[in-house]
DNA sequence: GAGCACTGC
């Protein structure tokens, strides 16, 4: 029977009684060491529950076209099954791919299988991700991203190299997976009509989306492994919780007086800012409690800190203290954390909505799904029995969503699009998606690529053009493969190299939120009124040409590690370049013609100051405001363009340059001529009174420009 | 006037 915790709530927080009763268990030894591993891998390999059922899954994997498997976490399925297909001969006359939506599991797994093969990594058993490829002639199991085979099949849509493709981690449902899906499938047809090496395919997932994946591909049979997963007690309150952060620190503190402190805590919160503010307040509870109480390492983990501080949930706490980690969803599949004891999950989650009407990005706290409630419980149950405290209750799980909606139907897809014209997809617009992104969504990609000249429609066909095929070489948004196309007649290719380098590797700045006065006052000698992306050139050209040692990165708030990714994108990039025989220059200590090149390339993306002091886009008229992390938050600039939208709190730009309106009249006239006219029509009806608006920088160009202005 | 979930090529 379960034993009330007679825990106390802390007295700061009003209102917090228990909001769970714990249920009798033996006292736990503290700090009992784990066993470590000892048993040859040869027996480790006998050992997994996978292993029993090799003759019957050989037998069935050897007649099927395509399979799906179901795994629960720790069946050995991901390391064994490519293993078993080689050791009987399935597959002997290509390749054994197997995907990973990421790049860690891919070198991991690979290393893992590659030492259970007792061969050197990169012979038999390699890998492939972005900027490593450690593959060689011999090798016949590849692990690689999702993402790279994607970009494999540019290069050959039927992927001939392999004779059995793996899709590992396809509950996860990524952007690249699905689109693999598709693509896998039609190699997979078209191999058979041409009489070629047969393809398999075998799509393996946690216990979810079997009918979806088996319907997908051909009523493919299902075949089911057991799992080596520990029990999980599941927790529920009793009460809806309006204040899901008071009953995060609640329940923590409750199992902190209750629990042995060698058991370690993993919490799930949405984000940095709440991460920090009760990683603050625990450790000011702490400091009230009895003096017997366990004391607490408390340590917040999210994909923005330091790579240094995030190492820090894999130490043991000091004797004496309870490992507490709270942390974003970064716990649920990329980072795993081992002797997770308890979990405590808010069933919140900070994710990002795209409208395809507007085409904005909403990033909001949200329900999580079911399934994603399932993945957090999991983490408590990795190496022993585990409990999870969820704060919600039971009937309000069963209202949660069964699936996290697929990341293809949460995206902008021009960039997918533009890869799936480049795989030579005879038709885009009737691709055979499992989940159909909606036709607005597969509407506003095609327009997006048409405006940015990648791509021309004929006889209601959609056809890549020369640009468009170049475009797709660049593993980049299309906006900004297009500006690096561009920047040739703008003299400054050096410069847009490293600008969008620079933009597409995350957390190039270190922002520590606690010391906002010392980062400003540092940043200044690097602030261009121009804008963010001349300020951050500025801070790439300072990193080479003094800051590659780590004293400067320190003093400057620059991230380093993440800096010396910029400058391997930024090689990948050139390089793409040269290939395309691009004469590639310099503009040196002129900014105006870089300037003058995004505008080029973000048109599409312009804000113009209104007389009111605010600013609203020139495509759909969306009221913006200025992010707080642009260096012109404080600023008025009356045009600029922007990389993104982001509705947070408001919605708001990030990353901004100032430009001139003509520069934008002279990248698009058409768009802005079309805009202008939509909107004469419009002033035509009842609205004319909207003409009393101030007049746009832009409207005013295409106005003296337009051949036949009133 | 005041803020940035997570991957990947």
């Amino acid at each position: 029977m379960p034993q009330e915790s007679g825990f106390p709530p802390p007295k700061r927080f009003k209102g917090g009684s228990p909001l769970f009763t714990f249920p009798r268990r033996p006292a736990m030894q503290a700090g009992t060491p784990r066993k470590p591993p000892t048993v040859p891998l040869e027996v480790q390999r006998r050992q997994l529950p996978i292993f029993h059922a090799r003759p019957q899954l050989l037998a069935q994997l050897r007649g099927l076209e395509s399979a799906i498997l179901i795994g629960e976490t720790g069946s050995g399925k991901t390391t064994q099954i490519p293993q078993y297909l080689y050791e009987c001969g399935i597959g002997r006359q290509g390749i054994i791919a197997v995907t990973q939506p990421r790049r860690v599991a891919a070198i991991s797994l690979a290393t893992r299988v590659s030492e259970e093969k007792k061969t050197e990594l990169g012979k038999l058993v390699g890998y492939t991700v972005r900027f490593e490829d450690v593959t060689s002639d011999e090798t016949r199991i590849k692990f690689l991203t999702d993402g790279m085979l994607l970009r494999e099949a540019i290069g050959d849509p039927q992927l001939r190299k392999y004779s059995i493709v793996i899709l590992d981690e396809a509950h996860e449902r990524t952007i690249h997976t699905d689109v693999l899906f598709g693509v896998v499938k039609m190699a997979l047809k078209k191999r058979k009509e041409l009489g070629k090496v047969p393809l398999k395919v075998i799509v393996m997932s946690a216990t979810m989306d079997v009918d979806l994946f088996s319907q997908y591909f051909n009523k493919a049979p299902v075949l089911y492994l057991e799992g080596r997963q520990h029990p999980i007690q599941i927790f529920y309150t009793k009460q809806s919780q309006s204040d899901y952060l008071q009953a995060a620190v609640v329940t923590l503190f409750q199992i902190h007086q209750e629990a042995p402190f060698s058991q370690d805590i993993l919490v799930f919160l949405t984000g940095q800012e709440e991460i920090e503010a009760m990683a603050k307040t625990c450790r000011d509870v702490v400091k009230h409690l009895p003096d017997d109480s366990p004391q607490m390492a408390v340590m917040p983990l999210y994909a923005s800190l330091p790579h240094s501080q995030q190492l820090r949930v894999f130490q043991t706490a000091p004797t004496g203290h309870r490992k507490v980690i709270l942390s974003t969803n970064i716990a649920e599949t990329s980072i795993t954390i081992a002797g997770i004891k308890y979990v405590i999950d808010t069933g919140m989650v900070k994710a990002k909505k795209y409208n395809p009407g507007s085409g904005l990005e909403v990033l909001a706290v949200q329900r999580v799904s079911k399934a994603q409630a399932w993945q957090r419980t999991g983490r408590a149950g990795r190496e022993d029995s585990g409990m999870c405290y969820r704060l919600f209750t039971e009937a309000e799980f069963e209202k949660f969503d069964s699936m996290t909606v697929p990341e293809i139907q949460r995206c902008n897809l021009a960039s997918v699009m533009l890869q799936l014209l480049a795989i030579r997809i005879p038709n885009i617009l009737t691709f055979d998606f499992m989940s159909k992104p909606s036709p607005d969504a597969i509407r506003a990609a095609i327009e997006q690529l048409s405006l940015l000249g990648a791509v021309e429609k004929k006889e209601d066909q959609i056809l890549l053009t020369s640009l468009g095929r170049k475009m797709a070489a660049f593993p980049l948004d299309p906006r900004f493969s297009k500006t690096i196309l561009l920047s040739p007649k703008f003299h400054c290719t050096e410069e847009i190299l490293t600008i969008v380098s620079l933009l597409s590797v995350d957390n190039v700045l270190h922002n520590p939120p606690s010391r906002r006065d010392d980062v400003q006052a540092v940043r200044k000698k690097f602030i261009s009124s121009e804008g963010d992306h001349i300020t951050l050139l500025n801070i790439y050209r300072a990193f080479k040409t003094l800051g590659k040692n780590k004293e400067w990165c320190r003093e400057n708030f620059v991230n380093g590690r993440n800096m010396m990714l910029v400058s391997e994108v930024r090689s990948q990039l050139r390089d793409i370049c040269m290939k395309l025989s691009m004469p590639i220059e310099s503009s040196r200590t002129d900014t105006g013609n870089i300037r003058q090149c995004l505008a080029h390339g973000l048109f599409m993306n312009t804000a113009e100051l209104q007389p009111d002091g605010t600013y609203a886009t020139i495509d759909t008229h969306q009221p913006v405001a200025i992010h707080p992390s642009s260096v012109l938050f404080h600023c008025k600039p009356a045009c600029v363009v922007y990389n993104e939208l982001l509705h947070t709190s408001k919605c708001y730009m990030r990353d901004l340059c100032l430009v001139d309106a003509d520069w934008l009249f002279e990248a698009a006239p058409d768009y802005f001529r079309r805009k202008m006219e939509l909107e004469r029509d419009a002033w035509a009806g009842p609205r004319a009174d909207t003409e009393l608006c101030a007049e746009s920088g832009v409207r005013r160009q295409a106005r003296l420009e337009e051949p036949d202005a009133e």
